[in-house]
DNA sequence: ATCCCGTTTGACATCGATGTCAAAACCAGC
DNA sequence: GCTGGTTTTGACATCGATGTCAAACGGGAT
């Protein structure tokens, strides 16, 4: 009988105020901490705001402020890896310190999407967007993306007009390679994966420079290109170990192409990582962290990247600098396990 | 010249109607496609929308309408699988269907961020929230979930206090074991995950009723449980294939404890599925479509879950029964791969 | 030309908060 | 008790849209 029949009734200011006997004003200034309340009347609204249980309306009051606190994420993939997950777990993370809250959608990578994600972002004054890809490559966003703060995240243009955030694959390649030579290997091959990639260009590009600074010639027979598929790891580790002088350490361009390495070398019964080391890029945790042996690999840092993308874009919603200009590389840490 | 200096200036609503040279409610009509308006001045005022490039503020139009056209989800992990993705994108089809976006929020499992997660999103005045977990289990939603639609996702309440959709683990257990009765297996072994776990106990129930069904005893040193991981799978296969009769299929609790058996079963030189079919639980797509030869596997029907529990929620927002009562379960389908 | 009736149209109030600014209250100090 | 200055307080306008309702309009019928 105390409660009002219609649930959908909501509390608001006016009905705090009333209880309180103040003015609406006041009792804003008491939910908003503001100095100039006096002791007496901000315990009487404190008491109100208990006993109605209130709960502010952000919707009315962001139409005042102008500030929504809302970040749009536009995503072309979610899911089919654990990336999109760990890029949304940085974002959310960091938007949270902010009080910021994220809008994720995903488009399907389909530019029309895209486009109309972006307007349905922007019609709810979203204060940023973020716009990222499931793996790195160059984008060509929708015209619209320009009407607001915004940053691209595993993804790129050309023109550097959008501050970006990118994993640093050349220093992953570098660091990979690296650390197989200090495991004693001379005889490193690298099974990439596609070439055109900026992931498998920056690897190799990575890949060659430790080669040249260890002094050690690059052969160009040892690194060869396929797509990013287990099959393909398979029959390029087949033609590698077929050779005359078998290489001693296999660089994959990522976890799938280490696991047809795998295979390819219990086929030929060379040992993992005795015969042959083997070190991945990616660290896709349902493959790597469960092969026999456990798969060394290059993380990719997604969830500081996604950390990272969203401290700038608020960096630059505070009031900062956008950001833009050469992209931010994050780097790769390296996960050691069994296999190197 | 033309444009404006500020570049945070927005147009409005009251801008176009000045340019069109109508009253504001005219142009609130054309927007929201109100018949009431002559042809003459809809041509006006379209032709100004589109000069003015203008974008109603959905945050100013929500005020009025009471209708915020988004809905939370807040779920305990978002990423480390494919899972909570799927849900996502399941989710979010069903949302755009009927014009609503979602607030995808994680909250790490943690009572307390849950809560709060929750009050974040009734400040905003959601119109409902989808509470999910990233496998399926019973759990303890804040209190103040209460004060909106929702619906539980992968998870239930005792009391069905909330609607729930949930897979149909039974059904899925079922036919896994049909599966194998069909190609010819008789001597069906079941690796099952953890005790306890619905996921695990409602597979068992459907692998018994299965072998009950077809007349077949229950040999209960062919039912065994462990944990959820590929090295349990791997010794308790190890256990079954040296008892004197081995089994000529395992049904195991899900993909990982498959990838165990399928080690077990190389190690004593046994083909698959010639000597042994195996089935797993789960369909982990980096696991299922790229061990060799292929699993075959049951799917988690998180895409239609997702969606379905979108559909469930939309339903009671307009206006709709609240769908509370027996958890809904969705059939788990059968992914065949080589592996049976 | 006038009247009637249905359709368009716009003036004004409203949603729930905060910004502005002036009035009210308070407090010293003389 | 008055004055001047600081602090509290509240009346009112405002954000950008839509709801209400009455006025203006238009087109037949008389």
């Amino acid at each position: 009988m105390s409660k009002p029949a219609r649930i959908t009734t909501v509390t608001t200011l006016k009905d705090v105020a009333l209880a309180a006997g103040v003015s609406t004003k006041t009792v804003s200034r008491v939910v908003n901490n503001d100095r100039h309340v006096s002791d007496n009347l901000r315990q009487k609204v404190l008491r109100a705001i208990e006993d109605l249980d209130y709960r502010p309306n952000l919707v009315a009051r962001h139409m005042r402020t102008k500030k929504t606190r809302l970040i749009g994420l536009v995503t072309d993939e979610i899911g089919t890896t654990s990336f999109s997950g760990n890029i949304l777990r940085g974002a959310q993370e960091a938007a949270w310190q902010h009080g910021l809250l994220l809008l994720a959608c995903h488009t399907g990578g389909n530019p029309e999407t895209e486009a109309h994600t972006v307007d349905l972002l922007l019609e709810r004054h979203v204060e940023g967007i973020i716009f990222a890809t499931m793996y790195h490559r160059e984008v060509c966003p929708p015209e619209s993306l320009k009407n607001c703060p915004a940053v691209l995240l595993d993804c790129f243009v050309s023109d550097n007009r959008y501050p970006a955030v990118l994993p640093d694959e050349c220093q992953g390649g570098y660091q990979a390679t690296r650390h197989l030579l200090q495991r004693g290997r001379r005889r490193i091959a690298m099974i990439n994966g596609k070439r055109g990639f900026p992931g498998a260009e920056g690897r190799a590009a990575g890949y060659r420079q430790a080669l040249a600074e260890a002094g050690l010639p690059l052969d160009e027979s040892l690194l060869v290109y396929g797509d990013w598929w287990q099959e393909q790891g398979f029959s390029q580790a087949q033609s590698l170990l077929q050779g005359p002088e078998r290489p001693d350490a296999i660089f994959c361009g990522n976890d799938r192409i280490a696991m047809g390495v795998f295979d390819a070398l219990r086929e030929r019964n060379l040992q993992v990582p005795r015969d042959v080391a083997v070190i991945g890029f990616d660290n896709m945790e349902m493959i790597a962290a469960h092969s026999r042996p456990g798969l060394t690999t290059m993380a990719l840092p997604h969830h500081e990247m996604g950390r990272l993308a969203m401290e700038l874009l608020n960096h630059h919603i505070e009031g900062g600098s956008s950001g833009k200009g050469e992209p931010l590389r994050v780097p790769c840490p390296l996960v050691r396990r069994e296999s190197t």
